[in-house]
DNA sequence: CCTACCGATCGGTAGG
DNA sequence: CCTACCGATCGGTAGG
């Protein structure tokens, strides 16, 4: 990692990486066993310790999986939020968004497998921070349908909670089919889900010629 | 259950219900905590007996989930196998097939539940029995959409598997926000979807007024 | 980060 | 369907 030739001006505090790994491969173990599948010791042998060693590092296997669907969260928060003062059209803003929310999914497919399964065993507490979380995106993709019909971009008898439930389970969806290295990137399932959603599957109508 | 009035002409076999009982209880514990987070003595207790008891219906826990994943499987496949010769144009057939995908996620939530997180946790040859009903549902939108094109319903530019997998995405998606005794049957969400997908969410061109 | 251990609980079985 | 039990494993802690 490190090239001994050059200087090292910022050297790597060590412990952030350490609890950085744990939660990476906690991610892994959740993601493929189940958050109660994937056991204390088989995280702990994957990082060649002990059982016991991990509490030198983390307060508990809950503590674990907060964090790790709280990040998760974040990270779809982070990615769509500023799109709601974007002033683009409705239609490129339906792009952008879905093509970010899509980065984050395929990016991130371990975490996002996590977020969308295991987010049930959380305490009451980190359970309704993640309620609120989905609320949330829910409304994101509401208000920007209403916005698009709005302005007049999209049909005006739009049910607007049934297209954002499409929307949302476009993207969402993606957790259990995108695969890294696959034919398409992110964006360009963004680009093609889009395309779909705006124009939708009928023929464009011929011109006019009787 | 049973009319005094009339005579019973079939008795029900009491063995058969009990049978049927456990799976029922052990759908929706494994789809609230997860097939790892549900044990048999939580299983038992719901059933009014003690754990060891089970063993005298089931032959362990893992046969309880093939067969509520299985039987899931099958309800899909016999929901939408036979539209493969529905002689009715591919918009038709693509509303008919999302009602009826719909239809099974919403009559059976927790099951359904159960097939979309837990199949991973099954014996490899359970496992690869499922991987091939996954992959004959998909292999059946991607006919549906392929023949849409062909008849001329449908755009002749479409990526067959990417429209193939934004239908997928919206009938399945829906085992995480569909309620009984909400707003709208499986039916009508259907056709919403449906209308979506088919026409898309911009208004209409207006007729060629120059 | 390790050794050694705690009480609790797991899926499953024997014998009735 | 119950009682009583099996060995294995669980999350977590004490003390170093």
């Amino acid at each position: 990692m490190t090239d001994p030739s050059a200087p090292s001006p910022a050297p790597t505090p060590p412990a952030r990486t350490r609890r950085e790994q744990i939660h990476e491969v906690a991610s892994r173990l959740f993601s493929q066993r189940g958050y109660h599948g994937a056991s204390m010791r088989d995280l702990a042998a994957e990082l060649g310790m002990q059982g016991g060693s991990l509490y030198a590092h983390i307060s508990g296997k809950e503590a674990l999986l907060i964090e790790i669907v709280e990040q998760a969260a974040r990270q779809f928060e982070g990615a769509l939020m500023d799109l709601q003062t974007d002033p683009r059209p409705a239609d490129e803003r339906l792009r952008e968004a879905m093509a970010r929310h899509l980065t984050v999914v395929a990016g991130n497919l371990e975490s996002a497998t996590v977020f969308f399964h295991e987010w049930k065993h959380l305490s009451p507490e980190a359970y309704a921070r993640v309620t609120a979380w989905r609320d949330t995106t829910e409304a994101f993709y509401r208000d920007l349908v209403a916005g698009g019909v709005r302005e007049g971009v999209f049909r005006a008898d739009l049910d607007v909670k049934m297209t954002a439930n499409l929307i949302l389970s476009a993207v969402n969806w993606a957790y259990t089919w995108y695969r890294p290295g696959g034919r398409l990137s992110p964006r360009e399932v963004a680009d093609r889900y889009a395309g779909l959603l705006l124009d939708g599957l009928r023929p464009p109508p011929k011109e006019a010629t009787p």
